[in-house]
DNA sequence: CCGGATGTTCACCT
DNA sequence: GAGGTGAACATCCG
């Protein structure tokens, strides 16, 4: 389910977790620990040691503790369980569903709470002191120069550019629609192609749908959301939307308010 | 039955 | 090198 919005409200329950022992680590799932440890080592390094604060950078959960960083990513399907109760009233596989084998790695307490990933898809993945510098800054906190940056330096769509985790940490496929369709911006524009006006534009259109959304409760609850699916229209002016894979990812957008091209210029006609 | 789905990584093309 | 595509992961939904 995660974008940053729902990863932020996963930190936030694992916050609860502060200034606990781990007593115990499951990590029944090889393949879910990334970076080679088998679940021996994953268990030595974190038993004994005390959860001293939480983070997050784009989708990635960072939990610090006495001994090593804990990474935690969601995938699409991860979700975390504290003390028992999901973090977020499950929406997608919804249905209620607690399949058992979908528990892919979990940590005990000394209070007799615990800290539960649960993964159907087995998307996600645990890492002992992940790499933070693969990730590019928080669309949340990037800076204007930076943002502006991003966007100058690459021919790929805008779309793929701002969901390049590399380069800007946080947005998914349908944060990055939502923002685009508010920026009125065509995902499929060379990211280059922005002038400096619209990159800040764009910029605080990020910022303040990051906001909205999360005071909403995350991603799937943009204006957009109910309408990106075949045949829907545009909510904001009726327009027939337009599907197509940009980034490697389904996108919706307006024609009508999205133009492909940027506002004619009649000058500089040549030939 | 088939295609897609809030994601990431990797191999393989162009 | 930069982008793009498709596969893999495994389950649910329309």
């Amino acid at each position: 389910m995660p974008e940053m919005l729902e990863v932020e409200i996963y930190r936030r329950a694992a916050e609860l977790t502060v200034g606990r022992r781990i007593t115990e680590v499951h990590a029944p799932d090889d393949w879910y620990l990334k970076g080679g440890p088998d679940p021996a080592a994953v268990r030595a390094a974190l038993r004994g040691q005390r959860v001293i604060g939480t983070r997050r950078r784009g989708k990635l959960l960072l939990l610090d503790t006495s001994g090593p960083v804990l990474g935690l990513r969601f995938g699409m399907t991860g979700v975390l369980d504290v003390d028992g109760s999901d973090a977020i009233d499950a929406l997608e596989y919804a249905s209620g569903r607690r399949d058992p084998a979908w528990e892919r790695f979990v940590l005990q307490f000394d209070d007799g709470g615990a800290l539960r990933m649960r993964d159907p898809r087995r998307l996600g993945g645990v890492e002992l002191d992940p790499d933070e510098e693969r990730l590019g800054p928080d669309a949340a906190e990037v800076g204007a120069t930076r943002f502006a940056e991003i966007l100058a330096s690459s021919s790929a769509p805008l779309k793929a550019r701002l969901m390049d985790q590399a380069q800007l940490a946080g947005l998914g496929n349908l944060l990055t629609d939502e923002i685009l369709w508010r920026a009125g911006l065509d995902p499929a524009r060379p990211a280059a192609s922005l002038s400096a006006e619209e990159a800040a534009a764009l910029r605080r259109t990020m910022r303040s749908t990051i906001r909205v959304l999360g005071r909403r409760g995350g991603s799937h609850r943009g204006d957009l959301q109910e309408s990106r699916q075949r045949q829907g229209r545009c909510p904001l002016d009726g327009e027939l939307l337009l599907r197509r894979t940009i980034g490697g990812r389904t996108t919706y957008s307006c024609p009508r308010h999205q133009p492909s091209l940027p506002p004619a210029s009649p000058s500089r006609r040549r030939r």
